[in-house]
RNA sequence: GUGGGCGUAGCUCAGCAGGUAGAGCUCCGGAUUGUGGAUCCGGCGGUCGUGGGUUCAAGCCCCAUCGUCCACCCCA
């Protein structure tokens, strides 16, 4: 029996690690708030169905990406793979977009069966929001507004540069599909393998290839801005005043397609080139029809989702030094059993004194110096001593790890000032 | 799903004409009866990813398999 391991791409993310997903956890949670966007939460699993219709059957991430589950009564479920589907799904279940305006937000793993690569793993986490109800274009450059706020916030907005497009409604882009096919199917000589495979399903899909033959079709292919009518043109002209007036810059790219079927008009994305091949941290866009089309009344909607994973690969490679969030740990050890009683005690009132400062009673024991390396080793900021003369006298000895100055023989109350005095407004 | 690189101690890695495994760091103990960070000394720790094969003998060669990394692909 071979050893007990992670299933692949599965990952376990290890406390040094944790502690940067959770600063970007939280600057985004507190960015989404200040937006006036709601939590919500919602099912790992939903019906395959959901997916199907709202993402689309004929994308990859349906055909072959899901995670497909045994439901023991024969309805399949999957694994969602992205989070807009449950939460329109939600949206329209609770009534969250029927006449109303909703801004909400979510967060949790997705999950996706890929090869796993840097920045690419089958379990990875998101944090999403979608708006309903606001079909004017000002929606649309406030979800960019709100990653770029978040981004600038975490100091990597230098790093990100934001692509963006529009592909009109669906008849718009039925049309200009019919157009763009057309155009392959006469050039299909100079296509590449993968591009041929798309062209019957996915044609729009083709505009991002790298192969450079593929890429020279492309280039003299119709372009979809030649068949939007007037009002998409100016849904899209919007945005980008919008955008412009934000003080956010962007580059419109008219090859950027989203991989996702729901999508109308604003199409963008974030992306970066520290992380390798897999360079995009977040994207989204408006999705007009998607409401409609999963059985609700139809309303607009837009929306977007970050990958935390990436984000933090990137904050990572941008932010060398980290404050350690360890640096106020308060150590207390103890020399002998009727100490380490009294110990674990003081223990808990120092939690309840101090509130926010980390407290560890070293359990383990032992002689007074192994007790005061392993303070030093956890990182320390001060070390309470107990042990026999300490209680004779009903003190405990204080000692700064840190910093120059002695260690004191104080009673607990003028201990507890002490450190309250030297935390100032603690961090 | 396709291609390539890599899997040796908890971590980083060495090992090679195939002869039965090593260093640094970590950890534990001591030098230093109640005081950490430096130094020195000692110790714990490996079915060499797994399974087969070739061989008198395999960490090293062959096959398979799993994992991992990178790229394709895809996307967050």
């Amino acid at each position: 029996m071979s050893k007990l391991q992670s299933i692949r791409g599965m990952r376990d993310i290890l406390p040094e690690e944790s502690e940067g997903m959770s600063r970007i956890e939280d600057a985004a949670k507190q960015c989404l708030h200040s937006f006036g966007y709601s939590e919500l939460r919602l099912p790992l699993i939903e019906s395959t169905a959901l997916f199907e219709r709202g993402v689309g059957d004929g994308t990859d991430i349906v055909e072959k990406e899901m995670f497909n589950i045994d439901s023991r009564d024969g309805e399949p479920l999957s694994l969602r793979p992205e989070g807009t589907a449950g939460c329109v799904r939600a949206a329209i279940q609770h009534g969250l977009a029927f006449n109303r305006i909703s801004r909400l937000w979510y967060r949790g793993p997705m999950f996706r069966y890929e090869r796993p690569q840097k920045g690419r793993y089958r379990q990875f986490e998101q944090i999403g929001a979608e708006a309903f109800g606001i079909a004017k274009p000002a929606l649309d450059a406030e979800l960019i507004d709100i990653n770029h706020q978040l981004f600038a916030r975490l100091g990597v907005d230098e790093h990100m540069k934001l692509r963006i497009n529009t592909i009109g409604s669906f008849a718009e882009r039925r049309t200009y599909v019919e157009a763009l096919r057309a155009h392959l199917e006469s050039n299909r000589d100079a296509l590449d393998a993968d591009s041929l495979r798309r062209l019957e399903r996915s044609p729009l899909r083709i505009l991002d290839s790298k192969h450079s033959e593929t890429r020279a079709v492309i280039a003299n292919a119709p372009k979809i801005e030649d068949f939007l009518d007037a009002d998409s043109m100016h849904h899209f002209e919007q945005v980008l005043e919008h955008l412009q007036s934000l003080g956010i810059g962007f580059e419109i790219d008219p090859y950027l397609v989203r991989g996702l079927d729901y999508y109308t008009h604003t199409v963008f994305e974030f992306e970066t080139k520290q992380l390798g091949a897999q360079g995009a941290v977040s994207a989204g866009g408006r999705y007009d029809g998607l409401v409609e089309g999963l059985g609700g009344r139809a309303a607009p909607g837009a929306g977007f989702a970050i990958g935390i994973d990436r984000l933090l690969l990137l904050c990572q490679s941008v932010n060398t030094e980290q404050a350690s969030p360890r640096s106020s740990l308060l150590y207390c050890v103890a020399t002998d059993e009727d100490s380490l009683k009294a110990m674990m005690s003081i223990g808990n009132q120092l939690r309840k004194d101090l509130a926010g400062v980390p407290v560890v009673v070293d359990t383990q024991g032992g002689k007074l110096g192994t007790q005061m390396r392993r303070a030093d080793r956890e990182g320390a900021r001060w070390t309470i001593i107990a042990g026999e003369s300490e209680r004779a006298e009903g003190v405990l000895t204080l000692k700064p790890m840190r910093e120059v100055g002695e260690q004191s023989r104080l009673k607990y109350d003028a201990l507890v000032l002490r450190l309250l005095e030297a935390h100032g407004g603690l961090s």
